[in-house]
DNA sequence: GTTCTGACA
DNA sequence: TGTCAGGA
């Protein structure tokens, strides 16, 4: 299927998805007009992307660990290879350190508000 | 009308 | 990411 098609299907843009093969997360064959050519297949896999971009995980991580992904659109399953579960879980860890580095931040403010002098 | 590449906000 | 240009 062409871009178009593509994007209707699956709610992202066209320009998305030329930015996702230019990051190596999508392989569309050309045709002789030079027009990309997709998969049917590729529906589900911008689905994946799409799963592994809200979990926080960067084009460049996800280039390698998309094909460890498996399941539909709407419960996209990792298989056990090991540099999939293994990015995952760092980057849960990355957000539980940045969450509490936010709640230092929010606890000094708190402090500095409270003890700020207030107008008449 | 749809898509392509490159560039800019 | 969106959008515009200039082509095919």
């Amino acid at each position: 299927m062409r871009i178009g098609e593509l994007a209707r299907a699956t709610g992202v843009s066209g320009r998305l998805l030329r930015y996702y093969e230019e990051q190596g997360l999508l392989r569309p064959v050309r045709r002789g007009n030079g027009y990309r050519d997709y998969a049917p297949s590729d529906v589900t896999t911008v689905f994946h992307i799409r799963a592994l971009l809200a979990a926080g995980l960067p084009t460049t991580v996800i280039a390698q660990v998309l094909h460890c992904v498996h399941g539909d659109a709407a419960r996209p399953v990792p298989s056990p290879c090991p540099g999939l579960v293994g990015h995952l879980t760092r980057e849960r860890a990355r957000i539980t350190a940045a969450m509490s580095r936010l709640a230092a931040e929010r606890d000094a403010l708190d402090g500095l508000l409270s003890a700020a002098d207030r107008p008449a």
